[in-house]
DNA sequence: CAGAAGATCATCT
DNA sequence: GATGATCTTCTGT
């Protein structure tokens, strides 16, 4: 099993998008494995989408503007976690969220950490993720590449993935021109 | 199954 | 002071 590096996230932001679905999430933690193959992201671009945190260059999304293969994870709504891997196509900005995974290794802790007693919607959100893989605000700015906390390992490519949605997002009143969601989802993927 | 509402706080204006 | 790259619970069909 060979860890994504550095090369694999230096690239044109959708581009790694699609190709980090089929790939292995792994998070250790306490010395236990925890993983799930991605089965849905999302492509948040430079400062010309608005739908991008990196819209704006601010202390949050600095690390946005900094090296790819890090991760970027912030809080939402008071109360969820997001995890992006940034990417960096040659001097611009970009980020990819991981919206769904395919839970595999260590399920139980997932299960116990979610609160749950069964698999139904164990890790298929972006909140879920994090929550069952103990993912928090300490992470952000941890290397993907490096780390061995958090990191992606190499899978067999998948052919069956796909554009699911583009969406335009209005920004305070009309503005509907420049937001745009890439959003990937595995067809097919296996359920849980 | 679809829609509404509340939770709760880091971040930015 | 307002907002949000979400989730859960509750209501009604």
């Amino acid at each position: 099993m060979r860890q994504l590096s550095y090369d694999f996230y230096a690239r044109d932001t959708v581009q790694v998008a699609r190709a980090l679905l089929g790939q292995r999430l792994v998070r250790i933690v306490d010395g236990q494995r925890l993983s799930g193959l991605i089965t849905e992201v999302e492509a948040y671009t430079g400062p010309d989408d608005l739908a991008s945190h990196a819209r704006r260059r601010t202390p949050r999304s600095e690390i946005m503007y900094g090296p790819a293969g890090r991760a970027y994870v912030y809080m939402i709504y008071g109360v969820h976690f997001c995890l992006n891997a940034v990417c960096k196509p040659a001097g611009q900005v970009g980020a990819v969220l991981f919206r769904s995974i395919y839970p595999v290794e260590g399920i139980a802790v997932m299960r116990q950490r979610r609160g749950l007693t069964g698999d139904r919607g164990l890790t298929d959100g972006p909140g879920k993720v994090c929550q069952a893989m103990g993912i928090d605000q300490t992470l952000n700015g941890a290397s993907l590449t490096v780390g061995r906390e958090l990191f992606i390992e190499e899978e067999a490519e998948i052919a069956s993935a796909q554009v699911v949605s583009t969406k335009r997002v209005g920004v305070r009143g009309d503005d509907l021109a420049l937001a745009r969601l890439w959003r990937f989802i595995w067809v097919g993927r296996p359920r849980r």
